[in-house]
DNA sequence: AATATTAATCGTAATATTGCAATATATAAA
DNA sequence: TTTATATATTGCAATATTACGATTAATATT
């Protein structure tokens, strides 16, 4: 199928797949990398560094955008983007809720 | 064409995005979520639990099993799945170092 | 206005993922 | 040994994702 049974699962669990998603590919570690490693906004650089073809670079670009966890201004003619900052740190409170539950729960076999 | 160019990435951002796979759909987030909450090995009750069918589930397990976060030890004619906690714990690190690249990073857009 | 530059979008091909029925396997119980 | 129970595997069908060339759109430059 291919199909995700999204109403099956809690409003939380979905949340968590969709943030975790945004990680699910290289490309747009790299890209987000390449975003905190400049501390300035990258533009057709991306293309360049990550060694994509621009319309696949836009694309997981656009992925990240409407997740919001980066946003893009434009330039004259190129578009600067960046990390919103409040969003990623909303993103790593959802996943380390997630992530530290073991902090209670043992070992079992 | 649908296939990762995996070769061009640096090992730390495939290995990030290898890991975020195993969240980044909802009935892997349900199964380690009702791994946790019960804090005991659960083997069948996950089909009912979630609402997924036996073969589902099971190609689930198997995905987080590979990754090694969880481990399943057989217990007569039922598998007992728990959390790998020291893998738990090592992807915890190695996702957190990559969430943490914010605090010396600012806005510019 | 004409041209160059940059990024987004469209269309398409190929591979990956999700889900399930059916089947296989393996152990427990009768 | 037969039967029941539980899980894994196989074989699809359908949808999603990845990647890229070509095109479009929008602004800068000349």
């Amino acid at each position: 199928m291919g199909l995700t049974k999204t109403e099956i699962f809690t409003d939380v669990q979905n949340e968590i797949a969709t943030l975790a998603k945004a990680f699910a590919h290289p490309a747009r570690v790299a890209i987000l990398h390449h975003l905190f490693k400049t501390n300035s906004c990258i533009c057709g650089d991306l293309v360049e560094e990550i060694g994509l073809a621009q319309a696949t670079i836009s694309q997981h670009l656009k992925e990240l955008k409407t997740l919001g966890l980066i946003k893009g201004s434009i330039e004259g003619t190129s578009v600067c983007y960046c990390i919103d900052q409040d969003k990623w740190s909303e993103m790593k409170h959802v996943l380390n809720v997630f992530f530290n539950q073991d902090i209670t729960s043992n070992d079992c076999c």
